[in-house]
DNA sequence: CGAACTATTGAATTACCTCAAGCGTAGTGG
DNA sequence: CCACTACGCTTGAGGTAATTCAATAGTTCG
């Protein structure tokens, strides 16, 4: 418990590999997606983080917690993509979310789960116990307003996921789904812009989209003759033409 | 602004008509469907909202705030069913969720609201300004407390909806929409179980499935021609068979 | 009563799924 | 280090659940 968590000031700087941990391990606290957010959060407070923060690593495909567990924490992604499904009991699977470095995993209210979790692809996160981090909530109202504010925005993400579901098509469904692993990646990696990397299976991306995974490889296909997108191996994309993409994904 | 509203208290001896307002206004602070929080509001809190709130009726289909309008007030339902929805450009619609007495609409953390809210029916609400809401939460720490349940749960509603659109057929869809109106009707009126009231349209219901409008009429028949409900007029179904359809819905 | 909307039912079409086979790649152990 | 295996990805052919188009029936409201 307690390694320290470095506070924005000192992130633009370059850092050697052994400071990249740290250097995450602040996104916690003070994500640069958000910079009036980060601004919200003073020494004090990252340092009441710090005092919490437990910094674990999960393989591809290993398990943070599962439907009904007790929630015993909550987490902040630092590096990699973890993943929220629900299952039904014929085994169908719906991706609920894929969570990317930055955001937080396993808020609720109730005591239980929702829904599992999993790491897609090698991860690192942030754990921190619940009834500790609530403790540093209440006297630290910023941090709760700015949880106030992700719970928010994942509703209406939620709202448009819907929206994908319910109604779009297989080629705007993963159009839709590229630009948003863009716009996800590039919050932490601005100079990744238009280089996503995808550690998530197909078969992953098809049970967030509600597809298969023979329409989700043919689709993307289509985008690569189409001139949209250029792929080095399945997990790394290229957008060519995010344009045509936002076309594509209309709303 | 500030009619009375009533507690609990006198909410189960009979009611004449005028006092039907009063009753039901009261759940806007105090919903019988979790009578946990009932006992967490004391009079001095009821009051407190009774100076704010502001009684509405709308006609079916009238608008209640659109996407992107600022979020002046927040809403909870009294009667009726109040509905929310995205669009795309070209028209397609998704119902993201329908709103039955007792729960909240239009809490956003965010100025601007994130979907559009239309009364699904004839419909009564309590409208609460906004800025003053948020005094009454800042005083009274139990609603807020309340409200953040809410919100958990509206989001674990959304990933069970999104399980629902990607991963279910029509008649598992039917099934479990019409397992939820019945549940959230009976929260209000249990003397009403397995009678449902559906003042929203096939198309409503179909944009709320990611169904067309023929694909839920022939559903429908399917479940009256198997026994599981019985219709009088397209808007009120009773369900004859209850585990059936449970079995449908699966999950 | 008639107009306009909503719901039901049928027939034909289609977007996506299922099944099946082949290919590429990563990891393992001889 | 190189086969070997396992797993994930791609591509094709055929099937199907739900859609689209179309016609009829029922409901609501001025």
């Amino acid at each position: 418990m307690g390694r320290l968590i470095v506070h924005k000031s000192d992130y633009q700087t370059p850092l050697h590999p052994a400071s990249i941990t740290r250097k995450l391990a602040q996104c916690s606290a003070c994500p640069t997606r958000d910079t009036a957010m980060c601004s919200v959060l003073d020494d004090e407070e990252i340092g009441a983080l710090a005092d919490i923060v437990e910094h674990l690593e999960l393989k591809s495909g290993e398990t943070l917690f599962d439907e009904g567990d007790d929630a015993r924490n909550v987490y902040t992604v630092t590096d990699g993509i973890i993943k929220t499904h629900k299952l039904m009991s014929d085994g169908r699977r719906q991706i609920t979310g894929f969570y990317f470095p930055g955001e937080f995993v396993g808020i609720t209210h109730g005591d239980a789960c929702a829904y599992s979790a999993q790491a897609s692809g090698p991860t690192k996160i942030c754990q921190f116990e619940r009834k500790a981090f609530e403790k540093v909530l209440e006297k630290h109202p910023q941090l709760r307003s700015r949880l106030l504010n992700d719970a928010s925005e994942g509703l209406a993400q939620a709202h448009e996921q819907m929206l994908l579901l319910g109604r779009k098509s297989a080629t705007e469904r993963l159009a839709s789904f590229l630009l948003m692993a863009n716009e996800k990646t590039t919050r932490w990696h601005p100079e990744l812009e238009d280089n996503i990397s995808l550690p998530m299976t197909r078969s992953d991306i098809a049970d967030y989209l509600g597809l298969t995974t023979e329409t989700v490889s043919r689709t993307f296909s289509n985008f690569r003759t189409n001139g949209l997108i250029a792929a080095q191996g399945s997990k790394n994309v290229r957008i060519l033409n995010s344009d045509g993409l936002e076309d594509l994904a209309d709303s």
